[in-house]
RNA sequence: AGGGGUAUGGUGUAAUUGGCAACACGAGUGAUUCUGGUUCACUUAUUCUAGGUUCGAGUCCUAGUACCCCUGCCA
């Protein structure tokens, strides 16, 4: 059960236009929940391909692929390439299959795969089907041999080093090693005996035969199949060879019947291999062309796979979800909606420039989208005592409590309102009270009068300190002629403040979020090394009070706590709160400008 | 050193292919607002440099500069 099983339409059985995967092209990836619309897009890449479509290049067909090698998790920089094949395939009705390029046995997982298409599906892309390079390796052997016999590759039985070494360098020649010209039938038995595993690893190699002399390293005699005897996570021990990148990924798109092999940049100098493979196969199918763009990074992010998982084994993070990874599952745990990450790819445009996008400029699409969607809620995070001395008391002597309807989303009336208890018994922000407020401070401060958002007008009276003087409550009366949050007479404040009844409050743990990196190229300075880390990437707020509907929010679900930011719940730990991201802080700003000055 | 690629505001992309340098984000100013949120208005450019062709150049030509990628039996 190797190769070429019967779904999948290796083998080279069938010519041209049957090989391609019929499978109905789903609806397209656009057909998602509404508010998640991505704009349309146009760049060098769909100019080429609406070109072709006008040449009647692949009679009009348009067929893309994403191709991950399942041995980590996605991250932020591959919903790039995933955006990129996805929208440019659906765009001109085509379609996009997934393709595990999964031709190194000692590095790739079954979990990888789960994890790749589960995160595929999370951004809201369905590919028309899931294929695996390792489901060609019979129908790429055989066009081995066809290499071989035609004298166009050959065993090399040198080992890596000196391979490595023959190869020559920039501006200088390579060394043709001295199995180059041996006789056809020579390296077609060795390479029998190759997969017959009869070699340890390394012992030898099947390396085309091009040209030692050429600019391109890539042409200087590739290494096209190597020995490993490690266990695959789909044909298992059932070889011992396995074909490189090089050898695979062409092969692979044309049996597929991709059309438009999309990649990031630092392949470019494979594409005359990619080319030179295909053109000296005896191929029923037509040849897709590859090309290049410019993969995405983020400033203070890092997307270098050897770096996160380093940061996973160490323990630095909580695991590839931690929501301060960049990693899709990452950014899931922490909030950010799947469309955010997808707009922004189609929004930055597609190039051949090597650039950095600033993140806020990510984390801006996020509260566009957020802001939209999210339900409002209101809770304290650093809560300091309010108490309402002339808040009234029932008959039987317990104080009053009155209801308020809260509107859920002043951006979407459809959401309705929601029943929040207020009473003299409150919290507060700590930073929404000062005892001495500084220039432009516009909340409460004794003597002066601020709106609880939807409920009262209140006038801060006094203030009990502890014994070092700090300030643990504020006292404070309300003016009953104001209820829901209005005077009659007109007067205005200054600031409108979010509370929560402390009797019908709900506890909240909150997980705020600074940069993993400070710097804004991590590891230009400090490369592998972990040492640019920035240790106070987390701030775990504990002995939050939320508003009593923050018990019932699902796992997984975002809502706005009011002036503060959005906050995704934890799927796991209920009552725990990731903030996603924070509001627009117009006083933030404020401060910082007076630092300055 | 050889080859390949790329240069447009603070950032990222556009520019009907030789015809008024546009859009988004950020930043700033002001207005609106029961979130210092949202929304709205305005402000923010010697198109890498130097020459040249042209009525006209981001776009074409010449020379230069800077950055990125390529010497895995990784992908």
């Amino acid at each position: 059960m190797t190769a070429g099983s019967p779904e999948t339409p290796s083998a080279g059985a069938t010519p041209s236009a049957g090989a391609k995967p019929s499978a109905g092209a789903k609806p397209s990836a656009g057909a998602k929940p509404a508010a998640t619309e991505r704009p349309a897009a146009s760049d060098f890449i769909r100019e080429r391909v609406q070109r072709d479509i006008e040449q009647g290049t692949f009679g009009g067909r348009v067929q893309t692929r994403f191709p991950p090698e399942p041995n980590g998790y996605l991250h932020i920089g591959h919903a790039k390439a995933i955006t990129q094949d996805f929208v440019t395939a659906e765009s001109f009705g085509g379609i996009c299959n997934v393709r595990f390029d999964d031709t190194n046995p000692d590095t790739e997982e079954v979990e990888f795969v789960e994890s790749i298409l589960a995160d595929i599906e999370w951004l809201g892309f369905h590919p028309a089907n899931v294929f695996y390079a390792s489901d060609y390796f019979e129908q790429l052997y055989d066009w081995a041999l066809h290499l071989i016999s035609n004298n166009l590759a050959y065993v090399d039985e040198q080992d890596g080093d000196t391979i490595s070494a023959q190869r020559g360098g920039y501006g200088r020649p390579g060394i043709e090693s001295p199995y180059r010209d041996r006789p056809v039938a020579e390296s077609l038995d060795l390479f029998a005996r190759m997969r017959a595993g009869e070699f340890d690893e390394g012992a030898m190699c099947l390396r085309a035969k091009i040209d030692m002399q050429s600019d391109n390293m890539w042409l200087r005699d590739p290494v096209l199949y190597r020995i490993r005897h490690g266990h695959h996570h789909r044909t298992h021990d059932a070889w011992v060879i396995y074909p490189t990148y090089d050898w695979a990924h062409g092969q692979s798109d044309a049996i597929e019947g991709v059309t438009h092999s999309i990649c990031t940049l630092e392949f470019d100098s494979h594409r005359p291999l990619y080319d030179w493979c295909l053109d000296n196969l005896p191929l029923p199918y037509e040849q897709p062309q590859q090309i290049e763009f410019a993969r995405l990074e983020f400033t203070h992010t890092v997307t270098s796979k050897r770096r996160l998982k380093k940061m996973v084994a160490e323990g630095v993070v909580d695991g590839w979800d931690d929501p301060r990874m960049p990693t899709l599952a990452g950014l899931r745990r922490r909030g950010y909606p799947p469309s955010a990450i997808t707009t922004f790819c189609v929004e930055i445009g597609t190039a051949r420039t090597n650039a950095r996008h600033a993140i806020e400029s990510l984390e801006a699409v996020v509260r566009r989208q957020l802001n939209a969607v999210a339900q409002r809620r209101m809770a304290v995070l650093r809560p300091i005592k309010l108490t309402l001395t002339n808040w009234p008391t029932n008959d039987d002597g317990t104080p009053v409590v009155e209801w308020f309807d809260l509107t859920n989303n002043p951006e979407n009336p459809d959401d309705g309102t929601r029943r929040v208890a207020f009473t003299g018994n409150l919290v507060i922000e700590s930073e929404d009270f000062a005892l001495d407020p500084p220039p432009k401070f516009f909340r409460l401060s004794v003597g002066r009068e601020v709106r609880l958002r939807g409920a009262y007008l209140v006038t801060a009276t006094d203030v009990v300190t502890d014994d070092d003087g700090n300030v643990v409550e504020v006292l404070a009366t309300y003016d009953p002629e104001t209820r829901g949050g209005d005077a009659p007479d007109g007067r205005k404040v200054k600031s409108t403040m979010h509370w929560v009844s402390v009797p019908h409050s709900t506890p909240l743990t909150a997980a705020l979020y600074d940069r993993l990196f400070a710097a804004e190229v991590p590891g230009e300075a400090t490369g592998e090394s972990l040492d640019d880390l920035n240790p106070n990437s987390r701030e775990l707020l504990t002995g939050c009070l939320g508003e009593a509907s923050l018990a019932d929010v699902e796992g997984g679900q975002v809502v706005q706590f009011e002036r503060l930011g959005y906050f995704a719940a934890d799927p796991d730990q209920p009552g725990l709160f990731h903030r996603t991201v924070g509001l627009k802080d117009e006083w933030a700003a404020i401060q910082r400008r007076q630092q300055k000055a």
